[in-house]
DNA sequence: TATTTGCTGTGAAAATTTTCACAATGTTAT
DNA sequence: ATAACATTGTGAAAATTTTCACAGCAAATA
């Protein structure tokens, strides 16, 4: 079995989400091949997966839901709450404040960093606001283990400096740069121009592209 | 050689932000372990993915950048300006057409669509904002073949089918749902609650993750 | 009870993506 | 000139990811 590959994990939480959202008036099962459609996925692709959170199916019945969304959980949740920090109340930082806030009982951005200092010091879509100089400080403090980055290009290294000081081991990066890192922080690149760039590429005259991602 | 993957396309594009972000002062040319470098891939990977763009380097000198910025454009810019529309102009909606406008000389947002009257029939940086319920109609006129969604969850797909009405042939999706949409028509999706999760789920108590991805 | 049905779990095959490794090449040094 | 060197472009190997295909099974049906 080993380890669970990054894109296996990025299906299992979508399949999660997507089944917690479809409301199962009817149905307190789903096999593979409807699951399968609702990702956008194959079925076998779909059974793959779900081999490795260790949950089985019935072959009568398919996979239960409220046990199948149990079990990834199991897999991809930390085992209590954990608390986020995010670096540069922008549009983009602020964006991301309003739309995650309130969305999962188990994560929650509890400090939020700029320079600022009229939007420091104050509670923005309900999280604290600390000057980025207290950055490292806080989250060390506290223990955060995951950072929102959002800061503009030219800030986005030294704020990974001061996230990866505090003992910060994954970064979500919304500025349009590479961050250099230690080898065990993981990074997710988010860069909206690529995003951009790479759609409008795909929308150009061309037949037969049609994998989704993301 | 057929057609690029999608991967290569992706780090196509991010070479060409990164050659076009750094400032070369004293080079102008540079090698596929330095490119490698600054990206996060081997230099066999660079040179890989640079093979498909058609611009061949030089053993001795590398390839030289303003070609290789040039060469990469080629193949994955629009012949002539796009328009891009983007529906919904909530914060992701805002913080989206705040961050992009003015990048891009050949990519602009001209469009932008809301329910609320109190947002349409305004311009918000820079971008006129409409009403939806004309969103196919002025795609249609204007040739718009890209879209950028952002309005939730609930009125995903009703703004997607008139996208597609419209002829939008790629769509951005930051809006935590699958799209369904004809086969023809390609699909990134940004949900940034999926991001998240993931993020925190490979800055658990792991060692050896550290591919970076997005 | 026996048969049919349509699913799961999974070994194996296929497809795709990445890396290796090296001949060819142009530059620099001697 | 010639040798030494570091790099490109790429065939081939390796690694990874996806799909196929089918045994085995539980429910439904006869």
């Amino acid at each position: 079995m080993s380890l669970i590959s990054e894109k296996t994990i990025e299906r299992l939480i979508l399949y999660r989400g997507l089944l917690l959202q479809a409301n199962h008036e009817s149905e307190s099962g789903i096999y593979s091949h409807q699951l399968g459609r609702m990702a956008g996925f194959t079925p076998a692709q779909v059974r793959r997966d779900l081999m490795q959170v260790g949950y089985t199916g019935s072959p009568a019945r398919g996979y239960d839901i409220a046990k199948l969304i149990q079990s990834i959980s199991a897999l991809v949740d930390p085992a209590e709450k954990r608390e986020i920090a995010l670096a540069g109340i922008g549009s983009i930082g602020r964006a991301i404040l309003a739309y995650f806030q309130g969305r999962s009982s188990l994560l929650e951005i509890t400090a939020a960093f700029d320079t600022d200092p009229e939007k420091t010091d104050r509670v923005i879509h309900g999280c604290r606001c600390y000057p980025v100089d207290r950055l490292s400080e806080i989250i060390l403090a506290r223990g955060i283990r995951t950072g929102i980055l959002c800061v503009p290009s030219g800030a986005a290294q030294s704020v990974t400096d001061a996230f990866v000081a505090g003992g910060v081991r994954g970064i979500l990066n919304y500025a349009p740069t590479r961050l250099i890192v230690p080898p065990d922080v993981y990074v997710e690149n988010r860069d909206m121009i690529m995003a951009v760039e790479k759609v409008v590429y795909f929308s150009g005259p061309r037949t037969g592209q049609r994998k989704e991602t993301g």
